[in-house]
DNA sequence: CGCACGGTTGACCTGTATCAAGCCGGGTGG
DNA sequence: CCACCCGGCTTGATACAGGTCAACCGTGCG
């Protein structure tokens, strides 16, 4: 087999859309083909990088599902998001050149590995890119606080209501259905995530079951009644 | 007066090394004198910028003191962020070419307004610049990860004391006391930051009087017994 | 002087945590 | 192929941190 094939490339990736920028030349998209310099397999339960480790490269989801997460010294653990395939990952560590979260795959995963400073490099020559790049840490500093929303300000129900909408949401956008969706994260992880104990995650799915907003076998979810997730997370206090 | 001494210059700034790369040659720095394109104030009360506003400038902060906070559509509030002198505003503004939140001034403040395009055209040219952006947006994700850990993890007294270190950690890096500190923000801005409400931060201020680790008069604090905070937090303050 | 606003404190309530028991489904080994 | 086990999950009973409601206080300003 020609070695060729095996040759990274962005330029016939087809997540390119959702982790690089849509309208480059012929010859950026060419440049752009070198970011990726190696392709990295993670399998289930094992990490991608962890805290005190040295940044040198971020990291872009071809398949697979991460968690990241940070700890404290007593050994608390924050999950800090669930990224899927075309997210980038490893932003938290430029600032010091060392890794602040875990990341954990939670199924088997593939990244492309971009070094960060062929990244600098090529966005100084190449504005889109280096728009882009803005743009990914800009947008992931809103998502952040949209958690912090939620765990400031809403109760269990609007947090997990908040959760569920979100992740379909981005399920949409990869092509997967609205109403169905298989977790890959435990319910401890959901908690970890939305600042609730495991029970109360349980007991708000069977709410939402009871309810007949959701359908909940497991891990698979099929949701009936999106509207009404759609009013919890931004309904009055007192509903 | 000669006008030329009211040209703005990052180069005699005394906050510049807070705000900009340090290791700047001579013809670098000159350059970087032209980011600035003017200085605004803003009164204590008014808005720097709101949310749904169009984005085109970051902001750095000369004097002062803001708060910054995203709502709900139901009107529930909640502080993202307290930021002082040398530090950054405006990131979240770079992924759509809106402002998600908006920024108070707490205290009457002036800022010097960077035009964004400006920033990527010159970072596009000098790199130390370049990765200082890229390090100051790398740091607020990294902060908003500390945020998610209190608001997700933390007890009410762990919040409260996870907060006050962190503030008089930036003050001191100001030069101010590391012990006393005047709080700019009213008790309900500090419960929104924290998740908590206004008479939970009351009454923990009140339990950290009775326990001799702080003094309490009004808006003015005076902290006796550092360790116990830092006890109480069990984490390194980053930021 | 008196009002208004921010803050404190007390009494009580409730949402979520905690503790505990049991269930379910998938994997393993006999 | 079944029995068992184990990890993840659910459910119930109870506890408690923090929220809510309400009264009051102190300071600063008109």
């Amino acid at each position: 087999m020609n070695p060729q094939s095996f040759k990274v490339a962005c330029s016939n990736c087809n997540l390119r859309e959702l982790c690089m920028p849509v309208d480059l030349s012929a010859a950026d998209l060419d440049r752009i083909d070198d970011l990726v310099g190696t392709r990295r397999k993670v399998k289930r339960g094992d990490s991608l990088y962890h805290h005190g480790a040295g940044f040198s490269s971020l990291y872009a989801i071809r398949s697979g599902f991460f968690k990241t997460s940070v700890t404290l010294e007593d050994g608390r653990e924050q999950v800090t998001g669930f990224q899927m395939a075309g997210e980038i990952m490893g932003l938290d560590g430029i600032v010091s050149d060392l890794h602040t979260c875990d990341a954990v795959a939670l199924e088997n995963a593939e990244v492309c590995v971009m070094p960060f400073d062929k990244i600098e490099e090529l966005s100084r020559e190449v504005s889109a890119l280096q728009h882009h790049v803005h743009k990914i840490m800009s947008r992931e500093i809103v998502r952040e606080h949209s958690v912090m929303m939620m765990l400031g300000s809403m109760r269990a129900e609007e947090r997990l209501a908040a959760f569920l909408l979100n992740l379909t949401h981005r399920l949409h956008a990869r092509g997967f259905s609205r109403s169905e969706l298989v977790l890959r994260m435990t319910r401890e992880e959901i908690g970890s995530y939305l600042g609730l104990k495991i029970e109360t995650v349980s007991r708000t799915f069977s709410k939402f079951v009871d309810e007949g907003v959701l359908e909940v076998k497991q891990k698979n979810l099929r949701i009936l009644r999106p509207d009404t997730l759609q009013q919890l997370v931004n309904a009055p206090i007192n509903c």
